[in-house]
DNA sequence: CGGCCTATTGAACGCTATCAATTGGAGTGG
DNA sequence: CCACTCCAATTGATAGCGTTCAATAGGCCG
C-alpha cells in the first residue's frame, strides 16, 4: 500500500492540531491506510475491531447488516467527515461508496493509544463523535415516531442542510444515494419512498430532475411535514 | 445549591483521571449541578445548551418530545453512567426518573472549556460518547428494521445484560420502567409491548413477575428471537 | 379492603409492506 | 445521433402487522 501523503494531509487539517510535533503527525500518517473505493464498493472490517474512517472525497454510507437482505444504513458521511465504525457486535458493519471514493481508515484502538496524551485531537473527536451521537439520536426518533411521509421530509431537510446547493433562489439537491439506500435508511420500502417522493411532486413540494436530482421548492412546507417539534413563545 | 461533595466523589472515581491536580479537581466541582430527583420527575435543560450528565444513584430516561403525546425515548441510563443530553434542535430533550435519582449535571462547553488540556477526562468522555453512538445504532436497526417481537426481544437481551441478576441459574431483571417507557423506547405502543410480552410468556421464555419483575427462562431463545446476526463461520 | 392507575385482552381500522406490472433514465453499440 | 438494453424507479392492487378504540383485569398503595 502507497503511503497516503495528500489524503492524510487533508485529514490533518480537519483533525489534528497545528502544533503537533513531526514526530507525533509521522505516527499518526504511518496508521492511516488509505483506499480509493469506486462506487458501489465497499470496505468490509469484518474481523478487525473499531475503525476510525475520515472521508477524503466523496460520499459513503454505513450500513449494518442485521439478517440476509434486511440492512439498515446508519448514517451517510460526505467529504470532509470523520466517523467511527462499529466493530462486530450483534450486527456485522461495513462502509461502501455512494460514488467514487477516497478513504482513510485508522484502526481505533491504536489511533486511541497514539492520541490518548493529545488533548486537541481526542477533542476533535469526542466533537465528531457527540455529532454522529446527535444525528443518530435525531434518526432514532424519525424511524420510532414518524410515519413515511415524514421520514422523507425530515430526510430532505437534513440532506439539504448538508449538501444543498442555493440556485436562483431554490434549493437544489443532487442525490448520490439511490432509493433503495434511502429506504434503507429510513426503515422503508423503495416503493413507499417513491410514493411519497411522487406525493410531494404533486403537491408542487419539490420537482425531480433525473433519478438524482432534487429541487425543493417549499422548504418551508418541507419543515412542517418533518414533523418537528413547534418552536413555542 | 449545596456544594454536591459526596456525588462528584463518585464520578471523579469513574470519570475523572487519579492524577488530577487539586486545584482543577475542585474546578471540575464547581461546575457541577446536582439534584435530587425524584421517580417521575424530570429535569428540563430548555434554554441551556447541551449538558453532560452523571447518574450517580438511580436509573433515568433520555427523552424526546417530537410533538405533543409524541415521545421517543432516545436512551436508558443506569448508575455510574454518564451520557450527554443534545441542546434543543429539532426537538427538545430531557431527562427523567425511572426511580428516585441522584444527578450530576454539567454544562457540556463550560466542562469542555475546562477539559479541553486534561486528556484524560477527554479520553473517558469520548470512550462514554462512543458507547452511546454504538447503542443509539443498534437502537436504530431494531426501529428501522425489526418487528415487534424482534425489538422486544433485543430490548429483554439488552436489559440483561446491563441489570440482570442471576438467581438458581435464571436471569431475573427488575425493570424500572413501565410498559409506556418501553413502548416509547421502542418505537410501538403500549397494548403491543404488553402482546408481545404476553407471546413470550405463553411460549415459556419469560415469566413475569408483578408489573416490573421478568424472568428470563430461556435466553438462547429470546437471542434467537432478537433477529440479531448469525455467527457464520 | 377499596380505589386508582397500569397493564392486559379483544375487535376493527389503517399505514406500510409485499407482490406484480409498467415506465423511464442512463449507458452502450450501431 | 438514435435505437436498444438493462435496471432503477414508479405505479397499482392486495395483504398483514401494529395502531387505535374499547372494555376488563390486576397490581400496588392508601
Amino acid at each position: 500500500m502507497i503511503t497516503p501523503a495528500e489524503p492524510f494531509q487533508r485529514f490533518a487539517n480537519r483533525i489534528l492540531p497545528a502544533n503537533l510535533s513531526d514526530t507525533v503527525y509521522f505516527r499518526f500518517q504511518a496508521l492511516a491506510r488509505a483506499s480509493r473505493l469506486a462506487k458501489a464498493h465497499s470496505l468490509d472490517f469484518a474481523g478487525a475491531g473499531q475503525q476510525i474512517v475520515f472521508v477524503v472525497d466523496g460520499a459513503t454510507k454505513l450500513v449494518a447488516h442485521a439478517s440476509e437482505s434486511r440492512d439498515q444504513i446508519v448514517a451517510f458521511q460526505f467529504a470532509g467527515e470523520v466517523f467511527t465504525v462499529p466493530g462486530p457486535d450483534n450486527y456485522s458493519y461495513s462502509v461502501s461508496a455512494l460514488k467514487d471514493c477516497d478513504i482513510l481508515a485508522f484502526d481505533s484502538a491504536e489511533f486511541l493509544r497514539l492520541a490518548s496524551s493529545e488533548a486537541g485531537v481526542l477533542h476533535h473527536l469526542l466533537e465528531n463523535t457527540t455529532l454522529s451521537l446527535r444525528r443518530c439520536r435525531e434518526k432514532t426518533i424519525a424511524l420510532g415516531r414518524k410515519t413515511a411521509g415524514e421520514r422523507i421530509a425530515v430526510f430532505l431537510v437534513g440532506m439539504a442542510e448538508r449538501i444543498g446547493v442555493e440556485q436562483d433562489g431554490r434549493l437544489v439537491l443532487e442525490l448520490p444515494m439511490s432509493r433503495r439506500d434511502i429506504s434503507d435508511s429510513l426503515g422503508l420500502t423503495i416503493e413507499t419512498v417513491s410514493r411519497q417522493l411522487s406525493k410531494l411532486r404533486d403537491d408542487g413540494v419539490i420537482e425531480t430532475v433525473g433519478r438524482s436530482g432534487v429541487i425543493l421548492n417549499a422548504l418551508e412546507s418541507l419543515r412542517d411535514r418533518a414533523g418537528f417539534l413547534r418552536e413555542a413563545a
